[in-house]
DNA sequence: TCAATTGTTCTACAATTTACGAACAATTGA
DNA sequence: TCAATTGTTCGTAAATTGTAGAACAATTGA
């Protein structure tokens, strides 16, 4: 498995880090990263095709959400949490309060 | 003019409002109605055609960021920030910061 | 060695989004 | 009344996005 390519923490955009979140699916992603911890793709059973869910673990590689760290036949992918709240501070905390908020609302 | 339509604050979104903030026109507009306060459409003076600049209002009134009220011939736009800090605390501050920063650091 | 596992890449397609010009609607002021 | 102002709506075109299947690549374990 190769490591894929991480944007440095200052090429960051703001629009993009929002776009990225602004996808059920990815935002989904995002917060289940943010209770459960690190997991590989598989273990996030999503309900796409692999190659969706492939798709969408990339905007968000590439908007520098999460980074995606090769391990054996698989990626554990993480939330880039201290560099977001380095480059947006408060930004994803309000976003997974968010998250939750509304999951909890319905 | 007709008031046109105001989605009530337990209906709003998060990746809705995600997405409205993922443009960079529309932060645009955000920033500037957070920080000069409420302005009509025109002051704005956007870079695109009036067709375009209506869409992009619409698309931010009907995610629950913005609300417009009508005045003479036009509309006063204004963030709806009780309404998204009562929603999603934090979220809309946070935002704003970051997209300060970012215009900041280039 | 070789099959199983895991995820990427390529290709294609339907849906959505952004953009613009032209026509239209509402209001104001001369 | 009527022209000017302001912004919406409609129709359309170009670009982007989300989705999936098929083929491919890398690693592990039998």
């Amino acid at each position: 498995m190769k490591s894929p390519n991480h944007p440095p923490i200052e090429t960051l955009s703001l629009t993009r880090v929002l776009y990225a979140l602004s996808d059920p699916i990815r935002l989904g992603l995002v917060h289940s990263l943010a209770t459960k911890g690190e997991q590989a793709c598989g273990a996030l059973n999503l309900a796409v095709a692999k190659s969706t869910a492939s798709h969408h673990f990339r905007v968000l590689r590439e908007s520098g959400v999460i980074q995606m760290r090769p391990e054996g036949t698989h990626f554990i992918n993480s939330l880039r949490k201290e560099d977001l709240d380095q480059r947006f501070p408060g930004l994803l905390d309000a976003v997974l309060q968010a998250a939750k908020t509304e999951t909890e609302i319905g």
